[in-house]
DNA sequence: TCGATTCCGTACATCGAGTTCAATAACTTT
DNA sequence: AAAGTTATTGAACTCGATGTACGGAATCGA
């Protein structure tokens, strides 16, 4: 922390251009939107835009690092709270607690073709908070047949899937219930699913 | 069956078309082609590519659908030669064998920010095997937690997965252990690992 | 206030998308 | 094999978006 402060125009324009691309991604999803549509939206110049960053992908990484941070920020506070017990996935929740307030958006992306960019690059994010939390709370590398890596990803993989289905149609579902589903699918598969049921 | 014939002409541009589409993803990967690399790798006309398909994309989705016919026929001559039992998830071995056949092209797409189009194509194609293949042979719908939809997109997304850390470095693995490894991973997830190894 | 930095905005070069059209070539049918 | 149909060609053109350049204006930190 205690980055020296930035100049307040520069954080400006950056806090422009961010709001325009969220605005600009639900109301013409990632793939249509030009330049033009971000320099017009943030209502700033279009070499200022370069000075900045080259392209529209870099402006949305730098986006995504925002939220990664928020998310580490939540989850942190979570697990201090609660030192109860060994806690597993904390990043699912966060994430579908940040997907629950930002609905439109997530729409606009998830399971579209227009938005396919935008979900690679955020599930390579999660899968970084992913792989921390997951490689040492499954103590069985080694004998497994499935590779630490492959489950990493299956578990994000497993997510974005219901984040999907969630944002399509389903949206009555509560974060947690989702969340629930997200941790019998990477548990225990599809088997045994009557044992599971909402207590709620 | 018994389309009346096409044109050759148009059969030769399709096919040019298409061949040129895949060596063109393996050499730029697709987001970085354009209509004037596949007409000069086709050796067709400008306005005659326009006069087939709108789009790159199109092109694409044509040559998708081609693959899916391909897939389908490998899957019924499967199930017509093992008739011994209720078969399962047939579509992940088909799939995992073209994909072995196909390795430069793969390598290329899956897992990079340039093919995640593409392979969102493929996924929503495979969903639709998935679909048929998995609906009448999972008859826990009603009482389920985990709703169908959500099943069929999971094991998909999962086969996807798999194949992206298959081509990563992994290609030393055969078709039928990465199979397995679906397997295990839809039906239990990620728990009891040990019960399962290779018998080879 | 002053010096440094950022922003502006216009102009410009470049590239790729997509359309048009008349001439030509290739195919199908009889 | 001839006739009629259909596909392909290639060049020219419009259009929109990308990315760069630069001098002057505005805004910052101190």
């Amino acid at each position: 922390m205690a980055d020296k402060k930035e100049d307040r125009r520069i954080q400006r324009t950056r806090s422009m251009l961010h709001e325009a691309l969220m605005d600009l991604i639900v109301e013409k999803g990632y793939a249509a939107i030009t330049i033009q549509d971000l320099i017009d939206r943030a209502n700033i110049g279009r070499s200022t835009f370069y000075a900045h960053f080259t392209d529209k992908e870099e402006l949305l990484l730098d986006n995504i690092n925002q939220l990664k941070a928020f998310l580490v920020e939540q989850i942190d506070k979570r697990t201090a709270a609660d030192r109860t017990e060994a806690v597993r996935f904390e990043f699912s929740l966060a994430l579908l607690q940040h997907v629950q307030s930002h609905k439109l958006m997530y729409r606009a992306t998830v399971g579209k073709p227009s938005g396919t960019i935008v979900v690679h690059h955020i599930q390579q994010m999660i899968a970084e908070l992913a792989r921390d939390e997951i490689t040492d709370r499954l103590p069985f590398e080694g004998t497994a047949f499935i590779p630490r890596d492959v489950v990493v990803e299956f578990a994000v993989n497993t997510l974005v899937t219901l984040v999907n289905w969630w944002m399509r149609g389903n949206t009555h579902h509560s974060a947690i219930e989702v969340d629930q589903m997200f941790h019998q699918l990477i548990l225990s598969g599809i088997k045994q699913q009557r044992e599971h049921t909402l207590t709620e």
